[in-house]
RNA sequence: GGCCUCGUAGCUCAGGGGAUAGAGCACAGGUUUCCUAAACCUGGUGUCGCAGGUUCGAAUCCUGCCGAGGCCGCCA
């Protein structure tokens, strides 16, 4: 919420505890198109005898402040609120400024893998968008955030992709991340197949585990080529982070972690392995009955790592639905275990599926690699607009890919349908950037008019941009509280579609009048202005020209 | 078998105690250029899976059932 309206609901929260009620207000939007918010809180006490006291308190503070046309009492207790427009824009700038909160929070963004040795898949995605978003929004209104990629560079796929190295004696110096893409599958299949494979890449892991150096340096080299080829695909689809911390980066704690445990009672052999004491069902699994370790006994051990060498109040896995057992089992040992008492959170989402409801696969049966569906997204870019540069196209078809991905509730499952995704007509991305490049081109036209005039001069077609201008505080908020990026991208929509009838409703050139040229000018600026931090919350960039 | 999601318009999905349940697509017709028509306008649709319950008020909360998907100790 504005910081605005965030003050008048204290104002109104303390206006109800005069009445010994115990809730907080709830400014939201109105349903009704003739209203701009309304505030239902009132309507359950109307039988109440304090009612009529109430609603006059509540009137007159809202009265006070000026942001709405005078409000009129009701029989029910429904407040119908219409934005004072001529208030409001001397105080909604729609900058960081109207939104940063004072008390900042330290944030950790776990993005959850990916395996190296792996390509980079379509599945990614979603983590990276979801991800990328949350971190800007959350930066956006002052809350220190901080990205791991936290890297799957340890346990049994790299054992595996080593096992497959060895038997078939290929050497690290002439491995690129093209054949190690191609060797993972192959070493996944015969680890399923074949007992004796199995057995030696169960033996490979363990020694990893205990820092066997030659397999160590093995390791490395499979590392970093693969590190290499995540860094140029991130760079293709603009993400970046600030650490690049993997699982392998807190194996030397967890042996003391697992001694501490134990001694303590807090974990329990059974059948060999060992798992939490405490008593849940299913069993909770710490490591393996040869003593190797589980993605749960990394986890644990990178909190350990993040309370002593980062520090933070919240930490977000941003992984998909599936895992959900996975991240309800360390939270609970989190707590068991006594670590600490911080806020940790699975982000989850759904699956992204392609355009017939399956899951994404290559001609040949393979995971999808995300740079390939990159690449067909600029094709057909290019196709509808041959002329467009190519850094332009890059961020048109980047745009496609991230709002697609979150226009749509991040805990549903969804269809990836190219064609309807990079049309211009629709909730799409193209159609978003196209409305911010006829805003840029009419400021870049009407330069030299003042952006000052004596009174607001607004046809209706205005006022209904205006006020869902105003209204950006509201999706921001709901976005960043529920971890939900999809309402600031139907909210982009939403003003991007109000602007294009703003656009069409009347001509600029054809307007006489200057205090109705300047209203307008100043909502072009604000529209503009507004356009660009929800981009940017949703980790867009704006095209200059389409 | 146990646990977790989900079921809303022809399709894809929002809405998750508040007033007459919304949007996009698709379909039909119309409007040209301050700006690429890559736009805008006008058209209508619903047993909110089913049945109970809680409430002044339920698509929303609770219970049961039906249906779909996912997860369930030595993968991550």
């Amino acid at each position: 919420m504005n910081n605005l309206f965030k003050e008048l609901i204290d104002l109104l929260n303390k206006e109800f505890e005069k009445f010994h009620l115990d809730e907080s207000v709830q400014l939201n939007l109105s349903k009704m198109p003739e209203f701009d918010m309304q505030i239902n809180n009132l309507v359950k006490h109307n039988k109440a005898d304090f009612f009529n006291n109430l609603q006059k308190n509540i009137i007159e503070v809202i009265n006070s402040t000026n942001f709405f046309q005078p409000v009129e009492e009701t029989e029910l207790g429904f407040l119908n609120l219409v934005f004072n427009h001529n208030v409001l824009i001397k105080q909604i700038t729609n900058k960081k400024s109207d939104f940063v909160n004072d008390n900042s929070q330290k944030i950790i963004f776990d993005y959850g893998g990916p395996n190296i040795g792996k390509p980079l898949h379509v599945g990614h995605m979603r983590t990276l968008n979801i991800g990328r978003s949350l971190y800007n929004i959350h930066s956006f209104i002052g809350n220190d955030v901080i990205s791991d990629i936290h890297l799957g560079d340890w346990g049994m796929p790299i054992a595996q992709i080593i096992t497959y190295l060895e038997n078939e004696s290929i050497n690290t110096d002439s491995l690129d991340s093209s054949q190690l893409e191609i060797i993972y599958p192959k070493a996944s299949e015969q680890y399923k197949s074949n007992n004796e494979f199995k057995v030696r890449a169960q033996e490979i892991n363990k020694l990893l585990n205990n820092n066997d150096s030659e397999l160590l340096e093995l390791w490395r080299a499979i590392k970093n080529i693969s590190i290499k080829n995540l860094e140029e695909n991130f760079s293709l689809l603009n993400h970046s982070f600030d650490y690049w911390l993997g699982e392998s980066d807190v194996n030397e704690l967890i042996p003391e972690m697992i001694e501490s445990l134990y001694k303590n009672k807090k974990i329990i052999e059974d059948s060999g392995a060992l798992i939490s004491a405490e008593n849940t069902d299913p069993k909770i699994l710490i490591t393996k009955s040869d003593g190797s370790y589980l993605y749960i006994t990394t986890d644990l051990a990178t909190v350990l790592y993040r309370q002593n060498n980062i520090g933070y109040d919240k930490s977000y896995y941003i992984v998909d639905n599936r895992q959900s057992l996975h991240f309800q089992q360390l939270f609970d040992s989190i707590k068991f275990f006594e670590f600490n008492n911080l806020h940790h959170e699975h982000i989850s989402y759904g699956t992204l599926n392609d355009s017939d409801g399956n899951p994404f696969r290559t001609r040949d049966g393979g995971t999808k690699p995300l740079s390939e569906l990159f690449e067909e997204t600029y094709e057909y870019i290019k196709n509808i607009n041959n002329d467009l540069e190519d850094s332009a196209i890059k961020q048109l078809a980047n745009s496609v890919l991230t709002f697609s991905d979150l226009i749509t509730n991040r805990k549903t499952d969804y269809k990836f349908d190219l064609e309807k995704f990079t049309s211009v007509n629709g909730k799409t991305g193209i159609y978003v950037q196209y409305a911010q490049v006829r805003a840029r081109k009419l400021q870049q036209n009407i330069v030299q008019q003042k952006n000052k005039f004596e009174t607001l001069v607004l046809s209706e077609i205005d006022k209904r941009l205006l006020s869902q201008l105003f209204m950006f505080g509201h999706f921001l908020e709901q976005s960043f509280s529920l971890n939900e990026p999809h309402h600031l991208a139907n909210y982009l929509y939403d003003i991007s579609n109000s602007f294009n009838q703003f656009y069409e409703y009347e001509k600029l050139t054809e307007i006489e009048d200057s205090d109705h040229i300047s209203s307008k000018v100043y909502l072009i600026n604000l529209f503009l202005t507004t356009s660009k931090n929800v981009m940017f919350c949703l980790g867009m960039r704006p095209v200059e020209k389409m």
